[in-house]
DNA sequence: GTGCAAGTGAAAACCGTTGTCAAAATCGCC
DNA sequence: GGCGATTTTGACAACGGTTTTCACTTGCAC
């Protein structure tokens, strides 16, 4: 794995929650590094490949970016406020997800499923305020 | 509601999985209809707007729609190939989304799932071929 | 008919992303 | 170290789905 993309995997390690390409990009120049925006997708395609971060896509389009603690098939549950992710393992709906498929004839069966919610810490701020 | 919105909402109603917004366009032309590109765009927008529709996001970044039989809540298991959808009802995996949501202390719990695989006339079809 | 709001669509702009390609860095081997 | 082959890089251009613009049309109340 060549530098670069090991600068861009630790920007997403240090990061709380999803990044774009374009927001790790402007970190990493303003931080001083020399590295191009083509390099950044490259790099945040290729950890993606290889599972080191998983990606999702916004609703406007935008696909965000997140090294995960763990490297095992897992889900997300995120605050419609401010980001903030948990990540969850979900036994049940990984077996409901093979069983729906199966019980339709389907094969290669994979899934995608997101939670979102209003965090405590976003909750308390609301009520607050 | 205009007559072009209900044509599109129309179409959807006659079709089978999602269809593009181009997808759309392009039939409703080959049929002789007279509207824009742009029309069927907000029309789309607006039956998603009000849940007369639904929409996803393909893998590629482009939106597709589809008029829904259950005006329940419910999820997709999609082929990849053909696109082929079949509206599938999931009281396991709507548990385990408040459940993993409500354990973490979120609220106002919502969530996304979509199946995918490969439908068996594909499958049959990748055979043969 | 007159006025006004809502709808329409061709074309241009938008914007995240991907392709291009020549320069630069790195590697393998001697 | 030398040095050609391979990989990586990044400025820039292109791409493509979507949105905006804006002049025009349509529907509707009065
Ligand atoms: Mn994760
Ligand atoms: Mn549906
Ligand atoms: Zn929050
Ligand atoms: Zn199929």
């Amino acid at each position: 794995m060549s530098s670069r993309r090991d600068a861009v995997h630790e920007i997403l390690r240090q990061s709380e929650g999803f990044r774009s390409a374009q927001d790790v990009y402007a970190e990493m120049r303003a931080e001083g590094a020399k590295i191009g925006l083509t390099t950044v997708y490259r790099a945040l395609q290729a950890l993606a490949d290889n599972g080191h971060v998983d990606v999702l896509r916004t609703d406007d389009g935008e696909s965000v970016y997140r090294a995960c603690a763990s490297g095992d098939h897992h889900h997300h549950l995120v605050c419609r406020r401010c980001g903030r992710t948990v990540e969850v393992a979900g036994p049940a709906v990984e077996r409901w997800a093979e069983a729906v498929g199966t019980e339709h004839g389907f094969t290669e069966i994979t899934h995608t499923v997101e939670v979102f919610g209003t965090c405590p810490a976003c909750s308390a701020a609301a009520k607050a305020g």
